[in-house]
DNA sequence: GTCTATATTGAGATAGAC
DNA sequence: GTCTATCTCAATATAGAC
């Protein structure tokens, strides 16, 4: 919702405003690349404008860094309060992350290229790392009861997996026909069930 | 090999040290974020002496950028070559590709990071979109011969599968007791079986 | 092959008027 | 809330000596 607010008076940002134009600008050119005179000139405003609004250009990345983290820990908080199997949250997980992937583009986007350059960078990889650690609980979890199978590594499960999904802001593209609750079902299927045709040879047969 | 080269004099860089510290960096702090300054810090010489061995910080980046991407597209010379079924090459790939990462890991990393602000960056991503073209025409290829499922668009299968085997560059380090070909039995094993244990109830179980 | 300058450009940020 | 003008610093790159 935040990322996507019209602003309310016409001439003049807000916050928002200016936050939704310089996470785009961050992600066509790289936050360090993108100087705020080009800022400035896409927003049509002076360089000194904008830091009416924001107190350094790390404050802007900060904003958007916050919104897309909020965004993907909501979605652990809300899998943790159903009561379901490990698997079936880690489920929920898959899908909610695809669709904060879908919605919030732009600030994911530009959270899973944060480098750790400064200390709202280090902040943001901190709290993404938190974010990692709980889902490889549960992918640990859901192997326990028997959900999953065991014979991979609970942590090398959770980074494919979500490396699965992250790459997705690689080439999704709104209004590109396909939405989000397709894509997540392609990931879900394509990480539970995999990709071989159940009637095909196997690979033990094919490799040896 | 080209990236694990030892200088032949021990004072005085060749090219290719430099190249590798430079990638180390660049991959550390960002490309943008890198400046001559620190690069010739690390080095132990003066940002003019760099300028000796390359004509621009952009040329370093360019014959960075050529290592991985001649690595990838020799794994898919070497799959062409091959005369088996689609299924059997595309396997080759997804394995040649997993190598290629692990033992080309810093320059792989910078290309997966190029966002195309120049015309070295550009034709970086030129190669890679024909690489990755060549690996969906074998994704289609292998549905085509009823090896892999149908059911999924190639070009999103191919997103995903290479979604997740680029997202080893942001964990995997050298020496971590983990090597190339335990990554690659895993990261086929996922893309083709899934994660589920055969004996479990399936998705459509769990979700209604 | 490396150095000490230095030229030149553009960056982030501030002052103070309107 | 926005502007013009400017400060200050750091960036890429070059000149020319050793």
């Amino acid at each position: 919702m935040s990322e996507n607010t019209l602003r309310r008076g016409r001439p003049g940002y807000d916050q928002q405003g200016i936050l939704d134009v310089a996470v785009a600008a961050f992600n066509e050119y790289g936050y360090d690349a993108t100087s705020m005179g080009v800022l400035a000139d896409r927003l049509g405003l002076s360089k000194s404008a904008i830091y009416h609004h924001f107190t350094s250009k790390d404050e802007i990345l900060d904003r958007a860094l916050d919104s897309a983290l909020s965004a993907l820990e909501g979605v652990l908080e809300q899998a943790d309060a159903s009561t379901g199997r490990a698997a079936d949250r880690l489920d929920l997980v898959l899908r909610g992350a695809v669709h904060v992937l879908v919605e919030r583009l732009p600030s994911v986007t530009l959270l899973l290229r944060v480098r750790g350059n400064t200390e709202v960078e280090r902040l943001a990889l901190a709290r993404r790392r938190a974010f990692d650690k709980r889902v490889t609980a549960l992918v640990s979890e859901a192997q326990a009861e028997g959900s999953l199978r065991s014979d991979l590594d609970a942590s090398v499960v959770s980074r494919l997996t979500f490396g699965m999904i992250n790459s997705i802001v690689e080439w999704y593209r709104p209004g590109g026909g396909e939405d989000a609750d397709r894509i997540a079902d392609d990931v879900v299927a394509v990480a539970l069930d995999g990709l071989r045709m159940p009637t095909a040879n196997r690979v033990e047969d094919l490799l040896g």
